[in-house]
DNA sequence: TTGAAAGCGTTACCAC
DNA sequence: GTGGTAACGCTTTCAA
């Protein structure tokens, strides 16, 4: 029925002021007289008067759009993250466009419809984005971010967990508490994080002169690391402690450690990374690095904001430490 | 550097024709040669050229852009369907800006940002809309659904699992599986979701003579199902199956139950709702009613659709049905 | 402090 | 088929 839209004009007219007036109240606020102001505001509660973003985007060449693709968002942890991100940045009036993307990198035709949308950044999640795509949102001045991974001489920021520290500090936690035959369920060879995370795995048990890790190849998935496991524990090497790429897997893994008979961590340890909320459900309790996704998130608005306003970008990657979880999925030393 | 953006004009000139013309190869696509169309697709192709969705959507009156309020998206259940929601619209050509909503109506804000936005539609999970605002989007002409809630009288089509179809089977699951004492851990009582899980639950067992039903109030997390089965199984009441309104607090209603030193099932059986991956694991294995997630999804974008064309509103409620999924959680009568 | 007018990058309606 | 031109609803000069 009331088909029609109500415009600053319709404000304009029933005020009985100039439509820029009424532009001037909802955008600046400046240089209109307190008088003015408030039969404005009247006139446009009484209508029920919304300012047009799209218009607004038109002319001033700012969306407040901030373009989101996530991966593995049935991973317990980017749901949070997703969560985070929209709270932070609905607090500073922007919002989200969000896409889910399969693969390692973003294609070409989710990056062109950021771009038709003019969205004024994008935060990509766990995936990558090759280099025409770069220089695609570059071009059209598009703030990028990565959030959780990173690659070595980027045309853009990165924030991440410092992957290789807490490998480290995970390889060195299995030592000092006894473990002595080791194994890596990792994530797709292929992601910075895994990469990162195994590194300091075996860099650190290198330090404690072990040089034999089984690693098993998984998919960050709950049935990765289920088969994985089942895998390690039914080769005819030993061992006494898994570290998985992350907290789905590692549940998967000691499922099918439990299914063979395995005591959790009397038999074997397990610890994972993420600490997502399932990792402390007592059915679990599982021992895990915990991401500082709250640090993590800000971060990453504060970059991106910040590449936004500024005129020459300002490359930097920003790796944050985190911390490890103790819970029960690994035997303290007897 | 290359500040400056590329506009249809700029592949006019290029190409030698008017920008008409190039608005026409990129739009409707009628009445062009095919020799300038090929002159036009090259000079875009080389300049980078991608049309500007907001400045169409400003003629055009359409956005392509479909708000999605979420809530309690850290229900595994959610990240499914919004996966769903996104590769289905983006199939179709839509784009999604996501909100999350912590409220169990849709803020007034939130509802300011859409309008503002110009959504062509807005889908709303698992939270209501008050009359004003259902007032505030028609008025704006942006077509609503509602997506697993329902309300009597709507102005506005919904699309949600019959929740109380439901509730009956697993009332008769139950007792045909020999089970006596029964017990209900729900979600919060103002949700439709809820009160028809239990209208059903308990007609069923009504029909059969058990008219004592131990109901606990949750609401929907893995916390409030543990500590409901704990009050549960420690208070003086015998109960041998629990019925849980969702996945997750059946997840935490089994833990609370097996750290009393309950067996699952052979002495407590419990069921839950949604048919979330998590139920399908080995830990739990629980017996659950599946929500037909991917009809679901299909329905509402149909209804969206449809109604986003149509001049009149048609109003419509889709109950579908699901199906109940046995596994390990419920005890088979001996 | 205010209003008129020029755009922003499209689509849509005209003539030709 | 094609190009000129008027919108769309706003922000932003620029004069007054």
């Amino acid at each position: 029925m009331s088909k029609k839209k109500i415009t600053s004009m319709d404000v304009a007219k029933l005020a009985g002021v100039s439509q820029s007036t009424v532009s001037r109240v909802f955008g600046s606020g400046a240089n209109v007289s307190e008088k003015k102001r408030n039969q404005i505001l009247e006139a446009a509660e009484l209508l029920g008067y919304q300012p047009n973003a799209i218009a607004r985007g038109l002319i001033t060449n700012k969306t407040n759009m901030i373009g989101i693709v996530m991966r593995n968002i049935q991973n317990p942890f980017y749901p949070e993250v997703l969560e985070k991100f929209y709270t932070r940045l609905a607090e500073k009036g922007y919002h989200l466009i969000f896409m889910n993307s399969e693969h390692n990198f973003v294609q070409e035709d989710e990056i062109s419809h950021l771009i038709e949308y003019h969205v004024d950044g994008v935060i990509i999640t766990d995936a990558l984005l090759s280099s025409s795509a770069v220089q695609r949102f570059l071009k059209n001045d598009i703030a990028i971010i990565l959030f959780n991974r990173y690659i070595e001489n980027p045309d853009y920021s990165a924030v991440f967990c410092d992957n290789f520290y807490a490998g480290q500090e995970i390889g060195n936690y299995l030592v000092k508490t006894g473990h002595k035959h080791f194994a890596f369920i990792s994530g797709p060879l292929e992601t910075s994080t895994t990469i990162d995370r195994k590194k300091g795995f075996e860099q650190a048990l290198a330090k404690h002169g072990y040089f034999d890790i089984a690693v098993e190849i998984g998919n960050y998935s709950y049935e990765s690391g289920f088969e994985a496991a089942k895998k390690l524990l039914q080769s005819n090497k030993i061992v006494d402690s898994i570290f998985c790429g992350n907290d789905i897997t590692a549940l998967g893994a000691i499922d099918a450690a439990k299914s063979l008979g395995y005591n959790i961590p009397e038999d074997l340890s397990v610890i994972g990374f993420d600490d997502i909320n399932m990792a402390s459900w007592p059915s679990y309790s599982l021992t895990t690095w915990k991401q500082p996704i709250e640090d993590m998130v800000n971060q990453t608005i504060d970059l991106l904001l910040h590449e936004m306003d500024e005129e020459e970008k300002s490359v930097s990657s920003h790796a944050l430490p985190g911390e490890l979880i103790i819970r029960g999925s690994v035997r303290q030393r007897e």
